[in-house]
DNA sequence: ACTATATTGCTAACATATTAGTGATAATTG
DNA sequence: CAATTATCACTAATATGTTAGCAATATAGT
């Protein structure tokens, strides 16, 4: 026996180089009191004001079960609002309060602070090939990929 | 007010990246009734044999805490066995079994096949850009990085 | 209009992540 | 040797991930 995997573990490698990267932040979302969702979704909302929850489920990598129970909580901090969408009585939008508004405000220049010592520790060289490396193959994203058959 | 990051989201960018990547392996991994977690973890015994809870901890991406539940799981489907380490009554050790094995030997060619339709799909450039990236990167993550202040 | 289907957000149940903390053991120090 | 500290695996509590499925509403086709 004793098979091993030829390929290397691509999934495994991005989660372990996303882990090096948001250790680096952790820190300031956890002193402002956010989990790193809640902060992904915050940070969505201030770019692009008004989301819809399969929207931010989208963006921000998060499934609807989980956001259901994280926007509560965000709106419990009155950090976010929810309005219905007038026409369609399924759909709700939601929106930072002017307290989250103001979180982010806060948070800002901390965040871009910290990316500007990552670029200083590692050389904007690396970073900007892991951008373009990753940005090319999100150019491609929607490439139809083969499946293989599985045995039945 | 209406802040915005400036910097864009790269551990975003990160998780975005590996979804798509592992999106066309969960259909394996479903189909031999495996968690992501579980995968790696197998994966990761089939290379290295004996694992200590701590190093697959490391090298998985897995907190501790998690790993109790996971391991007990894979025990308990056969998977895995533990034994404890002579000289140190705290540690143990983790393998696979036998069955844990020839699952192993099973998933094998799928895994490598799918791998191979990802390049067909992507191009093999993209990919490799993509490795590169990474392990420049991965060669320096010990890097020291400063840390922002953080207001008192 | 009417039916069938799709979409949206939600809940339930269970698995895993996250953080803090525990007991047992080992290594270190005085 | 005794006392302190560190390490290791684990548990507890809560948050989120994952999968399946539901009710309400919207859309398309007849």
């Amino acid at each position: 026996m004793k098979t091993k995997i030829q390929n290397r573990n691509l999934p495994l490698l991005l989660s372990q180089m996303r882990e090096i990267i948001i250790s680096h932040f952790r820190p300031i979302l956890n002193y402002f009191g956010l989990t790193e969702q809640q902060w992904r979704i915050l940070r969505e909302l201030a770019d692009t004001e008004k989301m819809e929850p399969r929207e931010i489920c989208q963006s921000c990598q998060i499934l609807s079960p989980s956001m259901a129970g994280i926007l509560k909580r965000l709106e419990e901090m009155d950090v976010v609002f929810r309005e219905t969408v007038p026409g369609d009585k399924r759909r709700v939008s939601i929106s930072l309060t002017a307290k989250g508004q103001k979180l982010i405000a806060e948070m800002a220049p901390l965040v871009q602070r910290q990316y500007e010592l990552l670029e200083e520790a590692y050389g904007k060289d690396l970073i900007v090939q892991l951008y373009q490396a990753l940005d090319a193959f999100m150019l491609q994203k929607d490439t139809v990929v083969k499946r293989i058959d599985l045995p039945t």
